[in-house]
DNA sequence: GTCTATATTAAGATAGAC
DNA sequence: GTCTATCTTAATATAGAC
């Protein structure tokens, strides 16, 4: 700890109202169109208080991507060879789904950040991403080899995976507009079908 | 045409040139995060030039949010009762996959535009697109009832054909990055995926 | 720690010469 | 039609009082 930040308790909740107002709005806006403006209102703060607690708005957009992949795989990584790969698998699916349900801003803060051409995360996407997707490939291919998977491409498996279940956060509002429902109403119905979805491409020819 | 636009070959020239190098800069950084600078860089032109084509930023961005919609939904539009249901939808998830791999740029333009709340685009997504889809998955329904199509929520299905497909074009970067592959080179493999995922999760029960 | 005031740069847009 | 020069506003960041 070099700077200020999370020594005293005001400290710490300072820091954690600004992130979380930045949240809503690199979110919202990528890290080029986001203002420490609309930080500091959305914080309740003044814009050069907002600086007494990080550098600059790079440190602050960092700040959040650091905190982002930490948690971000942690649900990949739970794909073990402990139980059966159909249901190991749907496990996944249904621990992506409910990461887009309770963390839509973090969703879209990484898609943001993909779109824009990745420059502050491509070394974690070559790096601990991409190391974390090639041993569970490699897990895959071996359910597949083994008969108890159907033969699937591993790497296209978790694209889709990423794509169907981040899509209910990154494209929200165009699943409320389109199906005319608010808040968490779609997920239920999104879990029966992406289940369905993938028990049935998953499971193998008797 | 009440501006100066598409009247003269020379300006046709330049207008097409502006509106390509502006896709190139608002599909990367979204509305805000783009500037009239980087545009007027990669056209080739001054800045009041560009502005001499069109009257702001904003009318350069809505001009090309207006090509887009016109032809966005023709891939769903071309989803009829005339084939046999599953391969209607394989279909029609392989023309957007063929969007996604000539059009790129586009799908990223659209997922910026709804990240950021779809502010310019809302009221075609709760006009003409949801009308369409409304309209298709009354169609999806009725293969459903007549033992055709597997039982699926037509809705869900097509965000999940959305995602998987617009997936390659706007996490672009990190696909080819997991994957050690550069261009068009995904796409083979994801289409052979994604045919398997939903002719798998669409066959009816015999 | 927090604020007002301000320096500095960048961005959208316009004026006016050519 | 196109450019240089410039106006104006907005944005990041800093100075310095309290």
């Amino acid at each position: 700890m070099t700077g200020p930040r999370a020594r005293t308790r005001i400290q710490a909740r300072n820091s954690g109202t600004i992130l979380d107002a930045a949240l809503d709005v690199f979110s919202q806006f990528g890290f080029r169109g986001a203002t420490l403006d609309q930080i500091a209102e959305r914080a309740g703060l003044s814009k050069p208080n907002l600086l007494y607690y990080f550098p600059s708005k790079e440190a602050i957009y960092v700040a959040l991507l650091d905190a982002l992949m930490h948690a971000w795989l942690d649900p990949l990584r739970a794909l073990t060879h402990d139980g059966e790969p159909v249901e190991e698998v749907l496990d996944y699916v249904r621990r992506k789904l409910e990461m887009s349900r309770l963390y839509p801003r973090e969703s879209r803060l990484f898609a943001n950040e993909i779109l824009q051409g990745a420059p502050r995360i491509l070394d974690r996407i070559e790096g601990e991403l991409k190391t974390l997707v090639d041993e569970k490939a490699a897990l895959i291919r071996t359910w597949v080899a083994e008969g108890r998977l159907a033969p699937v491409d591993p790497y296209h498996l978790v694209f889709s995976i990423w794509a169907t279940t981040q899509h209910y956060a990154d494209f929200d509002v165009q699943v409320h507009r389109v199906l005319g429902q608010d808040g968490d109403a779609p997920y239920p119905e999104a879990e029966r079908f992406l289940t369905h979805l993938y028990r049935a491409a998953l499971t193998p020819a008797r």
